[in-house]
DNA sequence: ATTTGTGAACGCATTCACAGCT
DNA sequence: AGCTGTGAATGCGTTCACAAAT
């Protein structure tokens, strides 16, 4: 069975609740409690969960550790994940101390830049900045790898490219373009201009709250 | 007529490719080439244009400058909407140096904090970073400004809250949470957690390519 | 009594296909 | 001939509603 994307994104959010719960020491949770922190419909959050099968019990709901353990699994966050960050600009370096990226399966493995000044030196976190010459020879060919793109938009494509050459085939785009990617290559595209202008659109009335 | 939330993030994307055109000197467009640097349908271009006019020649296509500069009001990026930034750490330190943030419109006019350590300091880009309880002094009542949220989890509703309470009813949140908001008001997510574990169940290989 | 799992109904965005202009 | 504008068709995700299970 195919699964649609914004099915997968819930699964990473009802982690999340989850992982809230546990640390609380809740034992079970219905999917109205689930459906309620994040903010959707009940029904949306069986529905997604009955895709993977039957995790729950009729009458009771889902064992909280037990369902947080099945997503984990689901999202392949139990086989650590390697990340790599090409842009060692301000974005960039936020992004390579950002607690989310270095924990729960993912591990920030090097930091990349194109500018010659900019290589050999070090993040404000302590990393060493390489020159994307030697993704290659970082990654291997070990693949499974995400890359994350935070250039300008005129080196995005470049740098996608390398990315791709080097066997990465998961692709999450900061650069406010959007690259193109060979079949069988997944890219996501985080668009901060278009959050901030589709805000601005509603700032000026004419729409139904978003 | 109300509005698709995801027309009016494709009218961004839009004026992104007329701008480029425009500073190319091509002088008029089509909505297939419009739509080939989107990756969409051309179809979808027209319909999302015609929502708000004929803006277009039947024949000949689009006039560059004109139907950038029809966006541009649609988006009500011609009124200089203020942003303001609370939570001086990495994200937004790098959030407020960001090029698109300061320019089209768009005007950072002032980043907070809730840590009393960190207000009085100056930011990477060299502002100032005030007190969150000086926020209504500083927006004053005049409105229509943008509020990021770039702080824990922990604190992003307490922050949502002071936000909204200083007349703020757009907001861009980038905490792992999603704090509600009253009616009216809009909240959108940039969940960096929830792009990198999509791509990660991408890589586990059970989906067609996202 | 409570809550899951799911087929059916619904709503809505995308795509098609063609009439209408230039 | 070429391209826009748009009603109709399609596709798909969401929500409803209820049978099944405890």
């Amino acid at each position: 069975m195919t699964i649609p994307e914004v099915t997968t994104r819930r699964l990473s959010l009802y982690l999340r609740v989850l992982t809230d719960l546990q640390d609380a020491g809740v034992s079970t949770v219905s999917s109205s409690r689930i459906a309620e922190r994040c903010d959707l419909n009940p029904a949306q959050v069986r529905k997604d969960l009955s895709r993977f099968g039957g995790f729950g019990t009729r009458g009771v709901g889902y064992k909280v550790p037990d369902l947080r353990a099945v997503i984990e699994g689901i999202l392949g966050l139990d086989r650590g994940r390697r990340v790599i960050i090409v842009g060692a600009g301000n974005l960039g370096n936020a992004l390579g101390d950002y607690p989310g990226f270095n924990r729960g399966g993912f591990d920030v493995v090097g930091l990349f830049d194109v500018l010659p000044d900019k290589i050999g030196q070090k993040t404000r976190g302590g990393r060493p900045i390489h020159a994307i010459d030697d993704l290659v020879d970082l990654i291997g060919d070990r693949g499974a790898a995400i890359g994350i793109v935070a250039v300008p938009a005129t080196s995005a494509q470049e740098v996608v490219d390398r990315l791709v050459a080097a066997g990465v085939r998961a692709i999450l785009n900061f650069a406010p373009s959007r690259p193109r990617v060979p079949e069988g290559i997944s890219i996501r595209h985080v668009d901060l201009s278009v959050e901030l202008e589709s805000l601005s659109f509603f700032l000026s009335g004419r729409v139904r709250a978003g």
